[in-house]
DNA sequence: TTCCTTACGATTGCATGCAAAGTGTGTACA
DNA sequence: TGTACACACTTTGCATGCAATCGTAAGGAA
């Protein structure tokens, strides 16, 4: 296999874990993996435990190491915790941005909307984890910052599991999710946190309102199979 | 150097580095490492890579791993966060807590007492340590958890900094915040939140205001500086 | 002196090979 | 049919030795 760095692969496999491409629960095997990065599998390894370090991965002493995921509970916690850390990162990001960190954050959310047009659709979602986690960056706080990540894991996570490309619907949402990226970068280039947390909060509702949406749809129509059934028997 | 599992080197080094045995910023060389905990070079780097992975070392590529340390900015970015993470995190332990939790939480807190009436400064620091880490366990929330055990360890380390053994005042303090233990015990085991919530603001105002007076001490008293030279030039 | 270069000792990074633990299958027995 | 055990196979854990890199101090040129 190719010649990589431990940072290529530590980069790779984030990103397949982000996109599913390696899916919750499953086993990731140290010398397929290793062969695969091209490196032994020391420094395999080693990346292996960084990705258990951020949360990516759950390692288990003789057991190797799966890609983490979610039960029933956690899904519970997550809502529980998501806008209280969301809305104070926004905050901060507001006040504490660098001029930089802020043209980073414009070309992340350039990228996601070359994304969204291509119809890709685990690139978007890439994107759109990548934008939300410059916004940590932005926010200068190592400690909420670490509760973030882990947030945004589970929230990429979910959002591919909740999505159905094959409705109209669904297209206008992620447009508007758009909009809202844009309107985010206004609050933030103009270090109003008031805004800033504002317009992430609407944020966050449209996204878990998707998601509650996708869990509890619409009953089929009763009336409708029952004439069904009656126009058959006549 | 005695055999010891890996975990045992991990607890090891996360204590001697909470207590400042190994102090901010020092460096942790691999091969007196393993010699000391009896094993090969390879399983004490990672037992480094988890240290490094819930925020007690810092790793830099080649360079090998050093103590963590806090830079004056981030002192600022801890007691800005510190008060919504503790807050949030005593409601959800007071909601969310076990039966065997909260019996694992009074034993930490009779081990605390002990190391206090013992005299044991650093024993009393790694207690408390300890006892507010279970907390987070008891609130069964990943995410502000691993925010909450990144908080704790800038916080043990301030509180050491910070401590003057010397002082009479020092002491009352310290008795006052076991005090404040007892009460959140009571709380999560009435599984009152508010209660919960209330008790551990005041008890991070307390540590916060011991900090504020160390860095911020009574000014020496100017007439007496200035009747000592006159007196000695007479 | 100051700056750059070079070489050497110290330290980290990693490939290899073997030991240890886990996993699955087939057979004997109740 | 179901359970227990043994054996082979797969996978992870780690000690060793060497390669690569870093830090530092000595030497030489401007």
């Amino acid at each position: 296999m190719t010649k990589h760095t431990k940072e290529s692969c530590f980069q790779d496999l984030k990103r397949r874990i982000l996109i599913t491409d390696l899916e919750p629960g499953s086993d990731l095997d140290e010398a397929s993996l290793s062969e695969r990065c091209g490196m032994s599998r020391i420094p395999l390894r080693e990346v292996l435990q960084r990705l258990a370090g951020e949360g990516y991965v759950d390692i288990q002493s003789n057991r190797g190491a799966k890609v983490a995921s979610m039960n029933v509970s956690a899904i519970r916690v997550f809502f529980q915790t998501l806008l209280i850390v969301y809305a104070n990162m926004a905050r901060l990001a507001a006040e504490n941005r660098t001029a930089d960190q802020l043209e980073a954050l414009k070309y992340i959310q350039r990228a996601f909307l070359t994304a969204i047009h291509a119809g890709h659709a685990s690139d978007a979602a890439l994107k759109n984890h990548n934008f939300h986690e410059q916004i940590g960056r932005m926010a200068h706080n190592p400690y909420l910052m670490a509760a973030l990540s882990r947030l945004l894991i589970d929230h990429t996570h979910l959002g591919q599991t909740f999505y159905r490309p094959t409705e109209e619907a669904e297209s206008d949402l992620i447009d508007q999710a758009a909009e809202q990226h844009d309107a985010m970068i206004a609050a933030f280039e103009a270090q109003d946190p008031a805004l800033a947390i504002d317009i992430t909060l609407q944020h966050w509702t449209l996204s878990r309102d998707r998601m509650e949406r996708f869990v509890r749809p619409d009953p089929l129509p009763v009336d409708v199979t029952f004439s069904v059934d009656t126009a058959h028997a006549i």
